[in-house]
DNA sequence: GCGTACAACTTATGCGCAAAAGTAACTGTG
DNA sequence: CACAGTTACTTTTGCGCATAAGTTGTACGC
């Protein structure tokens, strides 16, 4: 019995071995309970079964990516695709960028997907990587040059969502973000252009900048909270801020949707569990890991695709919205 | 320039190179951008390198696992300790300790971290795989023969927390939980015992059981929702189902506190950022992630640790529970 | 000035695997 | 029956690393 007769059988090579020593070979590796060492077989064949999922976060924004229901989802799905593929995943959660790489090289890592990484950082690791990239909820022209994007239509969604608050009625409406950089920006221009397309102004002052560290949310809380009655209705630009902030509100007595009316983005367990339930754009979050991870499986099998994938996403009103028309 | 002195070199085995050639080289390791074969080394030295952190969930909750931000804070806690030991994590989830296991051997994962494991799988894990298994959250005195376990005083929080709503003037309390096993059952058992010591009697029609499925959540949440006159407080297993919970109270027109109180555990954003903010009883799941990876790289150094670490817990009092007393 | 000790190297070996190259026995064909 | 082709194997090689074993040169003691 060779190393290579054995090799065949494992691999299923059939024609090269015969029923009889297969069976043999078969019967003897369950005896021996036997497990292929991948280190040798990556050593071997320069490859490494691993897909790297990185996640980056700018530092201040680091704890809210941990916290965030998104992560864990997004993980879940693409980890049980990958798994179904026979690849592995490496998870790497980091702030530095030079850190990653150096992760990844060492490694050998067959292919990643890249979270939360700003766009020209994405571009920078792809410039050195040369194996492919999928990159989640990216935003540059420049970059799609150099990997896949799988995102959202996200202006399209804020822009529904805007379209549907102004049905209502609302005219004086902010919009809250904590940056205005892909996702958010573009987020912000679909509500922008829906207020266009309405005739209504859009002024910088209805740009509301919330803090995501924790010793700076609440007093940026405060200041927001200061201006609520200046508006009719606020866009969070995410379910959390959304709730968050009607949080801070409730704290000082402004009812939602009774005194201001507040809708969120993504549809996350936050918004379904709060009463009165957040009014919100839905997006598929698991299927975005999931997606994520099948073109990047695709791309190694050394199947086109497009480099730029949107998923659709869709309104989902709730309770968190008044009807203001006279 | 031989492969033993580079190799010296980067191990930093002083006294085996003249500062010169060590200079040469690294100068060369530079110019080369030079990055070790991780596979090649595991290889030659028996050694991965690797901590596989494992997520098990029974199949009914599978979902839930990964929806909760307790998963995404505890990988996040791990990753960064593991990572700043110079080790790699990878992660796996699965309903199949089978799967997990063959995905360990393989990858000659030097340390294991499981979570969610039922009991007597991590004992079926551990029989096989002969390398240090660190587990969260477990309750078995059996288990403990096997392997470390970093837990909660689960029952003591569930103690103080009982006896903090009896002294509220309590007297009818549920417990809603949706098993009795493992953290569910030392929680229950925290409650008992302060009704207990308080001279109070615990009826078995006093679990009020809810199913996590999605199917059958609805349902159940109804069933609770209708029993919830007979109670003054329910004491909740967790926040996602406290929140859960007041969500649905919410629906149907029960006010939290001023109708029936509701507590939860884990002191999660979920209960955070609700309103009324949720008294809990707080833990510490980053430090539960932190302190399962440390007790493993201790391990791995070959130093001793106690067999069951069990974190301190925190009564935080917030708004959901009212004081009964006439 | 011979042996010992040690510093600073180089060479050789093996980890477990996949695949290339080699071998031996058997089969069919003209 | 000789020779090509095929089947069912075995032997060999090399992936990149760490380390054991070997080599060379130099300094020092007696």
């Amino acid at each position: 019995m060779s190393t290579t007769t054995v090799s065949n059988v494992i691999h299923g090579k059939a024609g090269e071995v015969s029923e009889d020593t297969k069976k043999k070979v078969e019967e003897f590796l369950k005896k021996v309970d036997y497990v292929p060492n991948i280190s040798a077989r990556n050593l071997a064949q320069n490859e490494s079964k691993i897909i790297g999922l990185a996640l980056k976060a700018r530092a201040d924004k680091y704890e809210n990516l941990i916290m965030d229901p998104f992560v864990s989802v997004l993980i879940g799905g693409v980890e049980e695709t990958i798994r179904s593929a026979g690849y592995f995943m490496m998870l790497y959660i980091s702030k530095d960028t030079d850190e990653i790489m150096r992760h990844v090289s060492t490694w050998n890592v067959d292919g990643l997907i890249l979270f939360g990484m700003l766009d020209d950082d994405g571009i920078r690791v792809s410039e050195k990587y040369k194996k492919p990239i999928v990159c989640i909820d990216t935003y540059s022209l420049e970059g799609l040059k150099h990997f896949t994007n799988v995102g959202l239509d996200d202006e399209q969604g804020a822009y529904e969502m805007a379209s549907y608050l102004i049905s209502q009625g609302h005219k004086r409406i902010a919009f809250l973000s904590d940056n205005t950089k892909g996702v958010d920006l573009a987020r912000l221009n679909g509500f922008k252009k829906a207020l266009k397309d309405n005739k209504l102004k859009f002024k910088s002052t209805d740009f509301l900048q919330i803090r995501p560290r924790s010793e700076e949310i609440e007093e940026s809380l405060e200041k927001i909270c200061q201006r609520a009655s200046e508006f009719t209705a606020i866009m969070c630009v995410s379910d959390l801020y959304a709730v968050t902030l009607m949080s801070a509100l409730s704290d000082r007595g402004i009812s939602v949707p009774g005194d201001i009316s507040v809708v969120g983005f993504d549809d996350n367990m936050l918004g379904q569990l709060h009463r009165p339930a957040l009014t919100t754009v839905h997006q598929d979050v698991k299927a975005k890991g999931v997606t994520a991870a099948d073109t990047l499986l695709k791309q190694l099998s050394g199947v086109k695709t497009p480099n730029q994938i949107k998923l659709p996403t869709r309104l989902v009103i709730r309770d968190t919205v008044k009807n203001i028309n006279s």
